[in-house]
DNA sequence: GTCTGAGTGATTGTATGCAATCGTCCCTCT
DNA sequence: AGAGGGACGATTGCATACAATCACTCAGAC
């Protein structure tokens, strides 16, 4: 986290950590759709007790990244890969109305009627934000964008000053991260094996066929990005053009394999 | 709850009734918005231990009906009356999503791609709820239809089998029943006091006084009714529907007084 | 009179302990 | 050999206990 020079400073308290930790972990694919999760081993892992990491548990729960069963324990959920044009579509009426509210409120804000203390404060960190991707950009280190990016938009309902829409969009936001990374890792699991082949036909000294098989393995990886990073216009090549547009979702229906226990 | 005849049955954990009773009284307004709510007099009031209440706490903040600071305390967060607008489009994405899946499901059952074990549950519990929204029509009890149109709803975003989904879905139904209690609550205290009023200009002997008063009385029911559930075609009084017309959002802005503690 | 400061009561945050429940293994019976 | 049942281990659910923090009050100094 690059800014928030001046939050205002609360009190240290364990259990929002344990969630996001837990939460990070699961989109980061750490901890894998199905795997079993347990208070102790968590409460362990975070060296906490397990009050804090029960709580964390439920409110993981709520947002759906763990399904729950009393008496008996609890799931890494299962990746809502089938719902990702959903999401999308949900997240696009929230979006709309967040980016309404507060330019409404912007104009309110400047006819004088209101001047609540947090708009400033928010407007600054969006200003921070927008520098910092444009140095990201300036350098060509286009990675931290996409964390930015959903950043500035949680900012903008923020801006909003409606707490509802803020959390819905926080949760949907969270939801869309994981089933990105889970395509970036599945992607990444499948084109990893192309590189044994490659090198095969290359020792096989078969040199057309190497050369074939680094042209798929490139353009399916071209067209990965793509599909996950949006495009301003269609590619200059009409194959990848047409199969970036094939598939607009771009996760597909595989479920990583879960192990069955927390790592040490 | 009138059906859910073969639902499979859970232990008994105390923890999610605790939090639908919490979360009951505050749609209902026994918890008015601003009143603080401690754990302690919460679990006296549930006779549970503090533990779960603590856990219902959490969750109902995490849907957005507590503010809770810490170390200091938990009140019931404000009515989200300045985005209902904006929780009616966002609910319309959903429904239409849901919708759209529940459909694709059911034209894959057919075509015998799979069976899902819970789906034919669900629709007999759909069609319970369509048979005892037409009992209750016959019998012009219109009251229960809009707790039996919000089940639909949710039954219709499990038939999607999206449990991401299913989980908003619910998570804004309730925010929006909130709304509409609390409509009818502040529309109710505003038309309370003429009572007094018309029975005070019968008393007096002010007969055209008073029917002008009980004519205007009845007629701001009306809309206010009119707003709430709706109209197929306006009303045929052009003064009452040019009335229902102009705020077809039917919240106002203001926010029900609340009490600082909880009542015994 | 107003402001600063410590003290106190109340409330939450976390830790630990115990009972209830579930899944599983193994034994027994058919 | 397969099915049924009981006991055990593991895990969660809840209660209680203690520590940490905060808001508030009241005394005292400027």
């Amino acid at each position: 986290m690059p800014l928030s020079p001046d939050e205002p400073v609360l009190p240290a308290v364990v259990r929002p950590s344990v969630q996001d930790a837990i939460r990070r972990d699961i989109i980061a694919g750490v901890l894998t759709p199905g795997a079993r999760v347990t208070e102790a081993s968590l409460a362990q892992r975070y060296d906490v007790s397990r009050v804090p990491v029960r709580e964390a548990l439920r409110g993981l729960a709520s947002e759906g990244f763990i399904d729950s069963r009393p008496h008996v324990g609890s799931r890494v959920a299962p990746i809502p890969v089938h719902d990702a044009d959903d999401l999308f579509a949900v997240r696009e009426a929230l979006e709309v109305a967040t980016a309404r509210s507060a330019a409404r409120r912007a104009a309110a804000l400047y006819s004088g009627d209101e001047s609540p203390e947090d708009w400033w404060r928010i407007r600054r960190q969006i200003a921070a934000l927008l520098d910092a991707g444009d140095a990201h950009v300036a350098e060509g280190d286009l990675d931290p964008l996409v964390g930015i990016n959903d950043q500035i938009h949680i900012a903008i309902a923020e801006l909003s000053g409606s707490a509802t829409l803020t959390q819905l969009l926080r949760q949907l936001s969270w939801k869309i991260e994981w089933l990105y990374a889970a395509d970036m890792q599945s992607r990444g699991k499948r084109l990893w094996p192309d590189h044994r082949v490659i090198v095969g036909a290359i020792d096989a000294g078969d040199g057309e066929r190497a050369a074939a098989l680094m042209a798929a393995h490139v353009r399916e990886s071209r067209i990965g990005y793509l599909r996950r990073y949006g495009v301003t216009r269609p590619s200059s090549d009409p194959e990848v053009a047409a199969a970036v547009r094939r598939q607009p979702g771009g996760a597909q229906d595989a479920v990583l394999p879960g192990a069955d226990t927390v790592g040490p």
